[in-house]
Formats: C-alpha cells, sequence, structure tokens
DNA sequence: CTTTGTGCAAACGATTTGCAGGATG
DNA sequence: CATCCTGCAAATCGTTTGCACAAAG
C-alpha cells in the first residue's frame, strides 16, 4: 500500500529531512482512514516509540500541511483533524457517534461552480455533509 | 432591519431570558456579516460596554448556537467565527486576505446528494470554496 | 422568590515557543 | 559540518469553570 520507499520519497520531494519522527507521524496518518487529531496520533505512535514528544507531533502534522502532504479536517470547533488522503473528495460526519466518513469526489460531479459572484478565483472547494450514519439510525 | 423588540422575540421563542448582555452580543452579530470570532465581538462590543466579561461573551455565544440562533463557521484551525445569518448559504474565504463571504444557496442549485453512500440520512450540507477575492486579484 | 445569567479570577486544554543538544544530508 | 529537527519545559492563547452576587420573569 504504502512502501517505506514512497513515503521517504513523498518527504523528499518537498525538501523535507527524513527524520525517524517525522516518518512515524506521516506513516502512521497514511495507514489511517479515521481522520484522527494531533492528540489521537501520539497516543498511537506512543505504544511503539514512548519518546515522541507532543511538540514534535504537532511540528510535523503543521509541516506536513504546510508542504500539501496532509489536509487538514475542520468539522468541530476547537478540533483540528488530519488525513494523508489528499486525492480530492469530501467529507462527511454524523452528528450522533461523530464518525467521520469520506464522500467521493464524484458523489458531486453535478456541482458546478458557474454561477458564483465574478471575481473571485477559486482554488478549491469541499462539501460538508452531516447526518446520522447507519449504525445510529 | 432587526428592530429590538423582533430581537426579544427571538430570544424569547427559545425560552431565553432576555438580558442586556445577551441582547448585545446577538444584536451586535446580526447587523454584522464579517462572521466574526467571540474575541471581535467583544472588542467591538466594549468600545460601548466596557463591563462585559469574556466568560458572558463565550457563555452566550455557546447558548445562542445550542438554541439555533446563530450559526459557527470553522473555516480555519483553532478559529470559530459566528454567523447570525442562519437562512441556507455557503462560505468563501480568501486565502490571501482571510475575508470571509456569503455564498448564495443557490448558488448550487444544481448541487444533488443522489449518489451519497446509502444507509446516510443527511441533515446539512455546506460548500466551502477558498480562492482568491478581487481585491487580491 | 425561584431560577437563570453575570462578573471575576482561577483553571484548563490544546498548541507554540525558546533553547540546547542531536541527527540529517 | 552546516542546517534542520527533536525533546523538554515553560509560555501562550482561546475557552471554560466555580462561586457569590444580581437580575429576569
Amino acid at each position: 500500500m504504502h512502501d517505506k520507499n514512497t513515503i521517504i520519497q513523498s518527504l523528499k520531494s518537498k525538501g523535507l529531512r527524513v527524520t525517524p519522527q517525522r516518518f512515524a507521524v506521516y506513516a502512521n496518518l497514511l495507514q489511517r482512514t479515521d481522520h484522527p487529531t494531533a492528540e489521537q496520533i501520539l497516543l498511537d505512535l506512543n505504544q511503539d516509540v514512548p519518546t515522541l514528544s507532543q511538540a514534535t507531533i504537532y511540528l510535523s502534522l503543521q509541516t506536513l500541511h504546510q508542504t500539501g502532504l496532509v489536509r487538514q479536517v475542520l468539522l468541530e470547533e476547537g478540533v483540528c483533524r488530519y488525513d494523508a488522503n489528499i486525492s480530492p473528495h469530501h467529507h462527511f460526519r454524523c452528528l450522533c457517534c461523530g464518525k467521520i466518513e469520506d464522500i467521493a469526489w464524484e458523489s458531486f460531479s453535478n456541482l458546478t461552480l458557474d454561477k458564483l459572484r465574478s471575481g473571485l478565483k477559486v482554488d478549491k472547494y469541499e462539501v460538508i455533509v452531516e447526518g446520522k450514519c447507519d449504525n445510529c439510525l
């Protein structure tokens, strides 16, 4: 899936040094689909590498985000989640259990930006959907 | 536009007591279109009523949000903005100057949810658009 | 007069910072 | 070996809480 060398190449392609910590954060995020927060990543990684500091997690995520390797997902007040899947897609959040699920980009292939106020240059857009998932229904 | 009695009625209709502080917060938000943060509202109100505590602002906004009188706007990491315009609309954020602008709901009248994974019950959705505004171009 | 809201200050949680030592390219 | 990264602890920022008093209905 995401082999070691590919990950290393991704980091290098952005001019980032490949350190064990940064590698671990990025690799962890790549293999997850649950849109974790910084804290959740820290908890997960500390099971294997108990000497990973909070500051490093936060700095790594900041760096990965700035270089475009990971995406931020902002759905709840005060909660910043991360997603290493940077191919275009949208998000669904269950208002009941809080689960966050990807929505395929093509689900909104009918969405066009034609009628926006002229003068705006659109770089990107995303649809946020909220409701209840099947588990909660 | 938003006359005093209408505001009072809105608050009462949600079972909220009408206090000067709560009224001031809601009225302030109603007359603004800039999607302010709690801090910005505090700064603005403190010019007239210097004895308005932070805690009250935060509590008021929380209350107004919970009762559905105001909407939260989450576009930037760690920044919670508020919007008293609760009629359906979307948001645009300029990546250059940070300005946040409303996008009319009808701009995406072509957006349908047909192809979403079955089993999801959709309560609401919003399109977040990012790019550059005309000022910044 | 009961209940809810406010102000204040302290507490809190998430994130950032300064700095000295360590690892990368 | 110059630069960039990490760990640690302290600092900071936005938000929340506890409590005593005040005001709304």
